[in-house]
DNA sequence: TTGAAAGCGATACCAC
DNA sequence: GTGGTATCGCTTTCAA
């Protein structure tokens, strides 16, 4: 066997078997363009050579093909795994990915940012999907000014940009409802985070203003809507920031409300497993949910159904397939889809009448 | 405004702004090489030429180096979602690539491969992690062939290739020796699938050893060891397959044992997420588990610990993270690691002494 | 079928 | 700081 050349590449092959390098390349890019028994041979040849097959990166070059979405996460990717409605998403862009053979290139961009404008030149992709990052985010125009297929979810401002998500103020206007019909007018609001990550406890209104998050501002103004329609004041409304999404936060967090003297009859919570939180700090301390106190939460992550847990169901899982095709199959220049899927209110145990 | 060429590149603004190709290229790549003004020179005349920035996919081929890891999956990628333990251990990986500005590109490779291998041949990567690849599967060569820095997890089988996992065999034995220790004698085993996925039922002894999963093996073997050693014939021992690995599946599979004459009296699950299955079907019967029957998990996912489940915890985290680092700086050609990790054996509330 | 030539778009090295 | 020059490794006409 020969020492193996430090460097084998197309042309040692064809050198080595003595075709030319064309023919080296259809055997692996195009098997019916030879005969077979030369196919094997030059495998062979390639396999004694240590040649590793056509270069990735000189081929996606030459070919202009990437063979992968590139997925851009504001939170850190560790963070982003941790919530089953992005992993629902993530499974829903994923399902159309594998159909194409297609790969899912995860790129992180957490707060304290920088590094990361390379990982986002750097990707080597066929578009990209922004998922959650939020308005003027100088990823944005980085990943604008690329020219490649786009899609945002959940965040929508940006008018040039394809959307898919959900109309978040009317679907939070249906929990809202829900809430103030059931007769509650003494409400708190559980937020993941208001401006910035990381700061936990009450946010007045102008902060919850503040955030560059439109969905969070689309929720909020979704309960809104629905508590002042019953005269309930805004400001009467204790909006809590866990820090993060995350049940343990959100549980930490609920002592803001709960362990007060006037405790809501009924929280919100912007999202399911903030809303697992609650529950679990209502467990706590002895409160019967759905009688004592309703919760209700938003998304219909799966752990939802077995907590028995009333919410806004949104599709996730669709929502990323959708995000999905739009990148493969970008729609036709100047046009830019603007979709919003359904929504459905999900009553289950942890709502009830206000209690006496 | 200049109407925007078909097709702007670096030439294109070296010539507007009346330098040099290098300077363009600096301009992007080491700001430290021209004095600032001129680099916002550049970048004017790039954004009113629509120039994208510098090509990714030329780039990594000139520089050699993708900014992205590989990570293989045998499952179709909404499948490894959905297990939290496949998310903890894609965080741990996504902890370790985020702190050096890399990407995570997975690519998935179901069953019914094919259209796949062009996946593997077409990543743009620095490495690879294989999650669960069996052993023989034919991804496995070609991606080695690919001479990039490589690990496996779990499954252990080629000698060549770094690994990273547990020792699969001692710590289901701990699970098992506990559930012996408890004086069960009657014992159930709950699978995901034996040979090839979607069969479920029980599984005879030949069927078990056919599996090309060696972790699983491995668990089984555990299981077994510690049973013998207390007299029970393996034989004896109803293995059962859900079919795939989701808790509904397990739930439903466990009528195999839960509804016949002759129950177990423990249930051994060689993973949480079948394991809160069978929690579930004991739940819907009205047994209470830890009395009338004994459930032991294995991994220790967040979940068990909400269920009280008793399982053998895994560090998932850690495991991605070694994963991560192995490949971002492989260690010297010649040494091939093989990274054993702690395991150790959770007692909380689903297990207990026999009924009598 | 096969081969020769022409790029794909960018970066590194080295003098100037 | 700057600008030539030489690749990086492959695919793709187009003719033979």
């Amino acid at each position: 066997m020969d020492s193996r050349a430090k460097k084998a590449t197309l042309q040692t092959v064809a050198d080595e078997v003595g075709v030319s390098r064309t023919t080296v390349s259809n055997a692996y890019g195009r098997p019916d363009q030879l005969n077979k028994a030369l196919r094997e041979r030059i495998f062979e040849a390639a396999r004694r050579l240590g040649y590793p097959g056509p270069d990735a990166a000189a081929r996606s070059l030459r070919r202009g093909r990437a063979g992968a979405i590139g997925l851009v996460f504001t939170e850190t990717l560790s963070y982003a795994f941790a919530d089953p409605y992005s992993v629902g998403f993530l499974r829903g862009v994923a399902e159309v990915a594998e159909e194409s053979g297609t790969g899912l290139l995860l790129i992180p961009m957490p707060p304290g940012t920088g590094g990361s404008e390379t990982a986002v030149r750097d990707a080597v992709v066929d578009g990209f999907c922004l998922y959650c990052v939020p308005v003027g985010h100088p990823a944005k125009e980085l990943i604008r000014a690329r020219g490649l297929p786009l899609v945002t979810t959940d965040e929508s401002d940006d008018p040039g940009i394809p959307y898919v998500g959900i109309d978040e103020r009317a679907s939070a206007r249906l929990a809202g409802e829900h809430i103030a019909r059931l007769g509650h007018r003494r409400v708190a609001v559980m937020v993941d985070h208001v401006s910035g990550p990381g700061m936990s406890g009450p946010a007045s209104v102008e902060e919850q203003l503040a955030t560059d998050c439109s969905d969070l501002r689309g929720r909020l103004t979704g309960y809104r809507d629905a508590l002042e329609e019953v005269g309930v004041d805004w400001r009467s409304v204790r909006v809590v920031a866990a820090g993060r999404n995350s049940r343990s936060a959100a549980a930490a967090a609920s002592a803001h409300f709960l362990d007060v003297a006037d405790r809501p009859t009924a929280v919100l919570a912007i999202g399911d497993v903030l809303a697992l939180g609650v529950l679990d700090a209502c467990e706590q301390r002895g409160l019967a949910v759905g009688r004592d106190i309703s919760v209700a939460g938003f998304d219909d992550v799966p752990e939802a159904e077995r907590a028995r847990l009333t919410t806004v169901r949104q599709p996730m899982g669709e929502k990323g397939r959708i995000a999905g095709r739009l990148i493969l199959q970008p729609p036709e220049e100047g046009k830019t889809p603007h979709i919003e899927l359904p929504t459905e209110l999900v009553v289950r145990a942890t709502t009830g009448p206000v209690p006496h």
